[in-house]
DNA sequence: CACACTAACTTAATCGTGTAAGTAAATGGT
DNA sequence: ACCATTTACTTACACGATTAAGTTAGTGTG
């Protein structure tokens, strides 16, 4: 047993098939402008296997000057199962063409005492959190690659725009907007306020009552006792998303108002809890699949140095169930 | 304009400053055994501003050997908000001691064309994966790197114990488990499986009876109308977790049981959303705070290339709600 | 037989950083 | 005034891979 964990390096590999460092190299990576006999290739594989070699990222990344690494940079709070089915499908698309996808699941607050450039370098990478807050744009830049970034402004924004064609469309004449307390998601809760605002506007509704609505039991039932004072029923709920939903519907439910009856309540999310809420809750599902596609399209672009085509807007559509 | 995009690296500081190479790492890593003059020190520092240099991380890491960087792997279907705060937590931790956290959401099943380990090499991997299933076995070794295991099936045997204990306490003499049909976390879900049995076991109760639960709203409902014709109320349930309980709720709520008199539900995990059922969850949380501490030191540890010591059990409490 | 060409390699330069070892000037003690 | 430190740097090698540019032996051609 030696005393220093050395690492095996292509050297060791060299020396055990008896040849040099660079046949080993073209070997490895099919280089196709090499010739290498096919007995050559066989000793080289199988002195790999024997010793177990894997190549030294960070020499290999530091010789060719780019790295297959994509990294995707969330907020803890965004996580949900429907990020997390996104994630899967883009780590699936990106592996298919020998990238690699990680995820920096950043607070970052004010200072955050080590930068994660300090300790890896991606070729790109995906911002998930809002990069016109200065902090997080200073955040990214630090990194010096190029930042694909989705802005969910603007799909905020049709979102609480559908949810309100649709309470109308049921019959409410009267929208409450439920928005959370959570300070980390106000920029898309107020996009998706915003968009609740303008289609009240374009409908001749009058402006939508807006409540937050706490996270704790207690204060969210106060919360919907002071809407229930300030609007009688019958009304729409736009909610913020759907755990906000659930929320207002376990409110709702204790003052015995009848959802949705009285009250309708539409989330936004389609989680998959959504069906199982008493009773089941009607909200915004995502289709994220040809975005996906065409995200994964600009991060193979921009790893390249290309330039970034614009993303489409994500397509949404209504989940009917039965809470309005 | 450039045609050509250079990195700006340690040597344009160096020129820029009018000092050697060596001289502007020994600034920016305060490198307590050189002595450099305060305005040696502000005129690198000047020039590493202007130029926006920051030092590229496969170069250093080539050169040291070592990377602050810890890699946790997790397949996607265990992202839930309660791991998204042990993420949250271990970021902070491990960032104070100048590590950084990246997660790698997998689903590398049989044939990954690429091994992540092509593009990055940290210095430690915490699985959240199931380490004693071949495939992710061999899926880590290939990093090469220290792995640290969070063996949950021991912590899942006291899950189930726990809730069992909690449902005979308030009464109960017939459990039945109710489990997921999903095929990732089958061991997680046999393992709690096994603590009710074990408990019921000791406690001289009849064996539980077992019934998966199908994620869609008719199918929970059958498996429930099953459940009833096999066992009449009272009885207790153990629900694998909060998603199950919620199904299984909405299903006896439309069953018109009633919940707990007739039938209790226990779920696990205590998501945010389990104070919102109808009733509320009774659920079993987690306190990882220790544990994780104990995480971070032995990240470090291993990071050292020192030895692993064993980490505690996690600890777990009764969240005592309305469901049982 | 000389020549070009190919197959099958090897040699050596290079990426950007860290750091041990060297050096010249300034300082301090006797 | 002399030598030993200390200060404030610089020089040069090493990390492990990729790859352009050789090198040598063998093969085919007129």
């Amino acid at each position: 047993m030696k005393k220093k964990q050395r690492r095996v390096t292509s050297t060791d590999v060299a020396r055990e098939s008896g040849v040099s460092r660079a046949t080993v190299s073209y070997v490895l990576n099919n280089d196709q402008r090499q010739t290498i006999s096919p007995e050559t290739r066989e000793r080289v594989l199988k002195a790999v296997q024997k010793l177990g070699y894997q190549p030294f990222a960070p020499a290999r990344i530091l010789r060719t000057g780019y790295s297959n690494l994509v990294l995707a940079v969330i907020q803890f709070e965004q996580i949900d199962p429907n990020i997390a089915r996104d994630l899967k499908y883009l780590e699936a698309g990106l592996n298919e063409q020998g990238f690699t996808l990680i995820c920096y699941v950043g607070w970052h607050n004010r200072q955050s005492s080590t930068h994660p450039s300090t300790n890896l370098t991606p070729a790109v990478i995906v911002s998930f959190v809002d990069a016109r807050d200065p902090a997080e744009a200073a955040f990214l830049q630090q990194f010096n690659v190029p930042v694909l970034s989705l802005n969910n402004s603007d799909s905020g924004k049709s979102v609480g725009k559908t949810q309100v064609t649709y309470l109308v469309q049921r019959g409410q004449q009267r929208i409450v907007f439920a928005t959370t307390e959570r300070h980390d998601v106000q920029r898309l809760a107020q996009a998706r306020l915003n968009g609740v605002r303008q289609r009240c506007a374009e409908l001749g509704l009058r402006p939508p009552l807006v409540q937050v609505i706490p996270s704790s039991r207690e204060g969210s039932r106060e919360a919907i006792a002071y809407v229930l004072a300030h609007q009688s029923p019958p009304f729409g709920i736009c909610c913020y998303n759907d755990e906000v939903a659930f929320s207002v519907i376990a409110a709702l439910s204790k003052s015995d108002i009848m959802v949705p009856e009285s009250v309708a309540v539409i989330g936004c999310d389609d989680i998959p809890l959504a069906q199982f809420s008493i009773p089941s809750l009607t909200t915004i599902g995502f289709q994220n699949r040809n975005f996906l596609d065409l995200l994964i399209e600009n991060i193979l672009a921009a790893s390249r140095g290309e330039s970034i085509k614009e993303l489409p807007p994500l397509s949404l559509s209504i989940i009917m169930r039965e809470s309005a």
